[in-house]
DNA sequence: TCAGAAAATGTAACCGGTTACATCTTTAGC
DNA sequence: GCTAAAGATGTAACCGGTTACATTTTCTGA
């Protein structure tokens, strides 16, 4: 009674064999010291009987699991989906599979999720962003997993960073509005308190060199909707409007643009868009979005690469700076001339 | 040398608190017959050591994983991103985890994802559309591995599915329109090869109570950019063209809206646009977007409910037919009154 | 106080692989 | 044909949990 019946572990193809258990095992992963006469007979067993085998027993011996985790604030933004349609490719692509979960921009969650991928074998971790929860390091170290963190730089980090730098993404985008000559402009933006991506890219479009450039802060849900209702507040007022929007995601100049054309105003004639992110869409908008293109797919196949050359040859994760460029399509031009100028 | 040391396993643990591993495994695993005194003991001397159980292990001798496996065709389209949402989520309440592949439409590769995710020890199989490779069914069965397919309704399959009827959505959409007065329509859709949904789209459109209803169906990228390219073919001609355009996904009504934007024809005024999926950005497009609200986040929950229940009280997976509902917005109107009439 | 029941704890087999080491078989060289 | 080396195969310990069953401790009530 020792082994089930019909289960098809790796004694029933053994016995169906004639051989040893050692030597299915040998076959099952491929070793070179098996004759091709054996070789043969036992995958004819193993696919008779659809033997697959048992992942946790194997998993128990070897301490392995070829799987990565990656922890994300949410499915639902473009930016994510691309990212992780990358990673999980480039994992497949080097026999690792991919568990995900997401996080809602909560810090806590994301430590009780990294505790459950933990529990479930994940051999090392990639995140979004710098900030974490402040035990979630020291859990990891305890047990020498190792991680990276995404879509960020800072090189200074005990952390590898692979990604791209929003504070200068951010103060490009701004330096480029006022090359245009806008004075004034909107800058819509998600909820920054718990998005170090965001307060990033806030210090960026602060720290820009732009004498006399007047600069107001909308923050809104990170929608469509967000963006139109923020514009609405915006433009209702009779006082002066800001020139330009710059939007800290494509999905808010999504909605920007639909509401300015509700309002009637024209774009770029009457007021600049800029995005961030250039999504699939972007190039396609009417007119075409200037948006930063960021360099998503990339970041991805780097962290996974890097994961697994970390894991499989202790090559050290180096931090990368990935460039982002500012793809000029329609939607910005010159402010309007001013009356009296 | 039997056991690693400070490797924070269950004798590590055993021997740390002066009890058997039977006690520290009872604990871990909530079981009522410990005393109070004992519990803690173990507890505190687990935190310690920063002790979580190895999983193969723990699935090697219970043999279960607690792990559903979800195979998309792709995450970047926003349907599937709330669809894996909402299961991951609903999946999370119940303790159990999610690992998701993307099959890029592949019924072969499906397969393949289907042997790795049996072989990472995945409990149940979520799959999108009813379409699978001829083996993949066998595959399953012989392990006794439950599966249900989403996204659409099929009640005489042996596989139970959980979503919506595609036919009949497609056909009332056609009918909406049909009772608007238009009379000449084009449908754009993604490609249907190898797609049994929209395949079941393009049937119900096919099956629409509609004389004298003229339909032109193109076929295009599954992208804005594919729907922007459709509707210039559509229009650029200088023949009749229809009054109306049904895309079968809100992502291709975007691209034709920008389209029908730039050559300067209205909405709905001069041509109307019905979607498909219900976006967030719908409600907020310019005008908003008519479209069909798919009941995703409903169906994410009952089949995750569904599997589970199934998996730990042989509950059978009932097939479960969700509504899906027009809802109207701005962009469908009667067609332009012709002149003549 | 003590017997018997109930509660707590311990022992060890078991899950299904991997792999170090031992053993057996084949091959090569003379 | 014989021996040593190389190649193929087998044996059994081991990975870290769970759990049936055995044993010890505590509790209950007369």
């Amino acid at each position: 009674m020792t082994i089930k019946k019909g289960t098809g572990n790796i004694r029933a193809v053994a016995n169906a064999t004639g051989v040893s258990v050692a030597t299915v095992s040998r076959v099952m992963n491929g070793a070179q010291n098996v004759s091709e006469k054996t070789r043969e007979k036992v995958l004819l067993a193993a696919r008779n009987l659809s033997y697959i085998p048992n992942p946790a027993a194997r998993a128990l011996s070897t301490n392995r699991s070829y799987t990565i985790a990656a922890i994300v604030p949410t499915f639902e933004h473009s930016i994510f989906a691309r990212f992780l349609t990358t990673l999980e490719e480039t994992l497949k692509a080097r026999n690792y599979s991919i568990v995900v979960a997401v996080s809602q921009w909560d810090l806590e969650e994301e430590l009780r999720l990294t505790e459950n991928l933990i529990g479930l074998g994940a051999e090392g971790f990639v995140y979004s962003g710098i900030e974490r929860h402040p035990d979630l390091l020291g859990t990891l170290e305890r047990r020498n997993l190792p991680c990276v963190f995404t879509s960020c730089w800072a090189p200074q980090l005990s952390v590898p960073t692979i990604g791209y730098d929003n504070t200068v993404l951010a103060r490009d985008a701004v330096e480029y509005l006022y090359g245009m000559g806008h004075r004034s402009i909107a800058i819509l933006h998600g909820p920054a308190e718990k998005n170090d991506r965001t307060q990033a890219r806030l210090a960026g479009a602060k720290s820009a060199k732009a004498p006399n450039l007047l600069i107001e802060y909308v923050e809104t849900e990170l929608s469509a909707h967000g963006g139109a209702k923020a514009v609405k507040g915006i433009f209702k007022r009779s006082e002066t409007n800001p020139t330009a929007v710059l939007a800290f995601s494509d999905v808010l100049a999504l909605g920007a643009m639909f509401e300015l054309g509700r309002l009637g105003i024209d774009i770029p004639r009457d007021v600049s868009v800029m995005g961030f992110d250039n999504f699939e869409w972007s190039a396609t908008a009417n007119p075409p979005l200037t948006t930063i293109d960021l360099p998503t797919r990339a970041m991805a196949r780097r962290s996974a690469n890097a994961m697994i050359d970390h894991i499989e040859n202790g090559v050290a994760i180096e931090p990368v700076n990935m460039e982002g460029k500012i793809v000029e399509r329609a939607t910005v031009a010159p402010p309007p001339h001013k009356i009296g100028d």
